[in-house]
DNA sequence: GCGACAG
DNA sequence: ATCTTGTCGC
């Protein structure tokens, strides 16, 4: 890896301090972005995915754009430094959108981080843009139980601060981990995230990503 | 010191 | 992340 851990470190205590947590004063995104990485041993496919939001009587997701990138991992998994393994690939591939995102939608924790300062920090900040983070599995902090009914929530504590909401995105499925990433508020991210998933545990916005990063890993 | 540890 | 089939349920 070119980065120490040290160094890594403290480029995230650097970074953090752009962090911005509230929302900024403009509508709904009409343009949200799903992001994900996919491996094969030190090779990787990096994708995102713009979804375009038409909200209707029921809100409907249609693919608008969307950008995959090989390239050859630079940085190993340390867990609190995982942006640092992701984020070459996925802004390479944000650079190459033809549509600009109004929300990153990201695979991993934002504000729910050792030091604030996860993989949608990390990316909000160095993109500008604003973003989220959904975990599918807790990192840190701790939290009760939520309802089991698709909407119910529960804190995410971390030294006693309100990092994070444990989400039920759909009935009697296992709740998943929403924070902020950058420019947008916690309630926003939850609203945000709810509207991303009608139908399943995971966003939209993830699933397709997902898709993607897969299907441009196996073209080999 | 021991374990836990996003993907 | 990845290793991995069938199977229960809506």
């Amino acid at each position: 890896m070119q980065l120490t851990v040290a160094e890594a470190i403290a480029v995230q205590e650097d970074l953090r301090r752009h962090v911005v947590t509230t929302d900024d004063t403009s509508p709904a995104p009409r343009y949200v972005a799903g992001l994900d990485v996919a491996y094969d041993g030190d090779e990787y496919a990096a994708a995102v995915v713009v979804l375009e939001v038409i909200r209707a009587a029921t809100v409907e997701l249609q693919e608008v754009d969307r950008a995959v990138v090989r390239g050859r991992t630079a940085f190993p998994y340390v867990p609190g430094l995982f942006a640092f393994r992701e984020v070459p690939g996925l802004v390479a591939a944000l650079e190459r959108l033809r549509v600009t995102p109004e929300l990153l939608v990201c695979d991993g924790q934002g504000l729910a981080h050792p030091r604030r300062f996860g993989l949608a920090c990390h990316l909000g900040v160095v993109t500008g843009l604003p973003s989220l983070g959904v975990g599918k599995t807790a990192f840190v902090g701790e939290w009760q139980e939520p309802g089991t009914a698709r909407g119910e929530a529960s804190e995410l504590v971390l030294d006693g601060e309100v990092v994070g909401k444990v989400l039920r995105t759909q009935n009697k499925t296992k709740p998943v981990f929403v924070s902020v990433g950058h420019r947008v508020s916690l309630g926003t991210a939850v609203e945000r995230v709810l509207e991303l998933a009608p139908r399943y545990r995971l966003p939209e916005t993830t699933r397709a990503a997902d898709r993607a990063c897969r299907d441009g890993l196996a073209e080999r």
